[in-house]
RNA sequence: GAUCCCGUAGCUCAGCAGGAUAGAGCAACGGUUUCCUAAACCGUAGGCCGCGCGUUCGAAUCGCGCCGGGAUCGCCA
């Protein structure tokens, strides 16, 4: 089953392939004049320009063809040439019922097959989540189950900051401290011990003290670039104490991309390509691809195109340690022997776009990246109400841990307040509250567009009235407790639907819209999309909702009808939310 | 200085492979509940789409130049 404006676009392409005419000018998209049509053609003015023709009497040839076809119960030519076209109500009942029978619901297939993998999360070992990780989890997340659904084959990986100068800078700190002192000592020869010298909340402390003594201080960052480049050679004290840092922070990384439904399907991060770093290094030597320069090894990457300066991606620094740039390339190298992807997607903040361009530059020059496209999906900064990056009143930066706490608090006054849910079980109130805090922080993230740059009001994450995610989970909701009394009443929905009202075509092109907005969102790595969607999918369903009493419908085609169509709208916000990660309460 | 991104309603944001009357949510004002969940629905008001020039039959969308904000630019990630 192909997106019906895919479909339609194909049609009118042909009618303007009949006419001598480049069948790309048949476009066919949704109308931007619900007043006049379902669907518009724009060709022919383009068309026009190109053939230099009256665009109206090319319209007219066209639509003389379309006409022809008995899918449309309208088509005409308005103002200067646009082609409007609406749909037969058999047409669109066809359509619906085809779709209501596809298990996928008539989702792309676009994937077929092919391989992806996808790099998001990296948050860093020995530092707490904060409120500025939302965004790679979330987009990155809603993006592998979209690309999973468009039927690609699907591997994520969390890839962790874990093995650049930060781990020096840690292990200087626990140095200074004289904390444990077993593993600095050189003639020790374990085994350590295996409980952490440290703790989470310790390493929460000595982090920004470990950086800005660094930043102060430069003989203790020169200790640092030391631990660094120690740790990188396998000192065991060293990689005992990283192992610690790691497992420390686990705990927590675990807790809050749990309580986030974000799933990785690997745990892996800079360190885990160590063992391939050295000789990766050594075969690029060999090969003269990475040369000495000012005593470091780089990759020269400037091209001769470029109209900006484009620096050398350093490999191993003029101190022996590597740079995460050494570490994306490895991890490169481990991805194409391992998975062979098609494509890899980095979904990391889009300051880090210029390391990108040196990276994926770097792959190519070295011919390690196998068949795959490399491609960084970047998303902009979230900053505070002052426009920049955000930071609580305190001045520190607030905690993932805390937002979910607070906007699930939030919603559990909000229970309490409406009443209905008096006669609930307490567990169940607080997993409603969970689901629709975690829906109010993902979906206020998610329908911004990936690339620009958002304001983190506190009270648009905790609002839920509007176009917000909680709308959804309500008309969800709502449906479902319709289909509920339905079937206590023996209530049986129709397979086809009888169109009587403008609120129910409206409804049914929209859920006729999913594939192409699972389309658009894939070729533009765009979550917003799919919020965008189901925001209007959920707008029609709570206008016709709101126009008819389904249950009461004397009539029992119409009511079976409107029942069917009940079920194929749960059925696609269902779908679509768990495109976004977000979901769905049985009643709230 | 160079390169890139952004500037749309009071606020927060969509729209930007050029198209018809520029949308949504919030905030403001008014209305809707003997009936399926009012976290809803309907309506009113609110815009030189930063400014200027250009390309085009047609520009929020493309190009150039300004103004304003942000990011990045070899040994951090």
């Amino acid at each position: 089953m192909t997106a019906l404006a895919a479909e339609l676009s194909a049609i009118a392409g042909a009618a303007f392939a009949a006419e001598g005419l480049s069948a790309s000018f048949g476009q066919v998209q949704r109308s931007d004049r619900p007043d006049l049509a379902q669907f518009q053609c724009n060709g022919a003015l383009a068309a026009a320009k190109v053939a230099k023709a009256n665009p109206r009497a090319i319209a007219e040839k066209v639509a003389a063809r379309l006409k022809a076809d008995s899918l449309f119960a309208k088509v005409e030519i308005a103002g200067p040439g646009f082609i409007n076209l609406d749909l037969t109500d058999d047409a669109l009942a066809l359509r619906l019922g085809t779709m209501a029978k596809d298990k996928r619901l008539g989702a792309p297939e676009s994937g077929d097959g092919k391989v992806l993998v996808i790099d998001f999360g990296g948050p860093n070992v020995a530092k707490t989540m904060h409120v500025g990780h939302l965004r790679s989890s979330v987009i990155g997340d809603s993006l592998q189950r979209l690309f999973r659904a468009n039927g690609w084959h699907v591997t994520s990986d969390i890839h962790l900051g874990d093995w650049g100068l930060q781990m020096g800078q840690l292990i200087s700190e626990v140095a200074h401290r004289g904390i444990a002192p077993i593993y600095f000592d050189a003639d020790f020869t374990g085994p350590y011990p295996v409980t952490s010298p440290v703790t989470m909340d310790d390493l929460e402390v000595m982090f920004p003290a470990a950086s800005a003594a660094c930043k102060a201080d430069p003989a203790r960052l020169a200790e640092a670039r030391q631990a660094t480049a120690d740790l990188q050679a396998a000192r065991p004290g060293y990689r005992a104490l990283w192992q610690h840092f790691f497992n420390v922070s686990k705990v927590g990384l675990d807790r809050e991309f749990a309580s986030l439904g974000v799933h990785f399907d690997l745990w892996k991060g800079e360190a885990s390509v160590d063992p391939i770093t050295g000789p990766m290094v050594e075969d690029l030597k060999a090969r003269r691809i990475a040369v000495e320069s000012d005593g470091a090894l780089v990759i020269p990457v400037e091209r001769n195109s470029d109209k900006k300066e484009m620096p050398p991606l350093i490999l191993v620094k003029s101190d022996g340690a590597v740079l995460y740039g050494t570490t994306d390339l490895a991890t490169v190298i481990d991805r194409v022997a391992s998975q062979d992807p098609d494509l890899i997607l980095y979904v990391v903040d889009q300051r880090q776009h210029l390391h990108f361009e040196q990276v994926f530059r770097a792959a190519e020059k070295a011919g390690i990246a196998g068949k795959a496209t490399l491609e960084h999906a970047g998303f902009g900064t979230m900053n505070g109400t002052d426009g920049k990056p955000f930071k609580t009143r305190a001045g520190g930066v607030m905690k993932l841990f805390d937002l979910i706490a607070m906007v699930t608090a939030e919603a559990e006054k909000r229970l309490a307040e409406q009443g209905i849910g008096a006669d609930y079980s307490a567990e169940e109130r607080a997993a409603i509250a969970r689901m629709v805090g975690i829906a109010t922080l993902k979906f206020a993230d998610l329908s911004n567009y990936r690339l620009t740059d958002y304001i983190f009001d506190l009270e648009r994450f905790s609002r839920f009235e509007g176009k917000t995610g909680p709308y959804l989970q309500y008309a969800a909701v709502r449906i479902k407790s319709i289909l509920r009394k339905a079937d206590e009443k023996d209530f049986a929905p129709a397979a086809r639907a009888v169109l009587t009202s403008p609120e129910e075509r409206a409804l049914i092109l929209q859920l006729l819209g999913l594939a192409d907005a699972m389309s658009g969102a894939e070729a533009r790595r765009a979550p917003n999309i799919l919020c965008e969607y189901a925001f209007e999918l959920a707008q029609a369903f709570s206008r016709f909702y709101a126009a008819f009493h389904i249950l009461s419908e004397s009539d029992d085609a119409v009511r079976a009808s409107r029942l069917g169509l009940c079920g194929l709208t749960l059925a696609v916000l269902t779908k679509v939310l768990d495109l976004l990660g977000i979901e769905i309460p049985e009643r709230m």
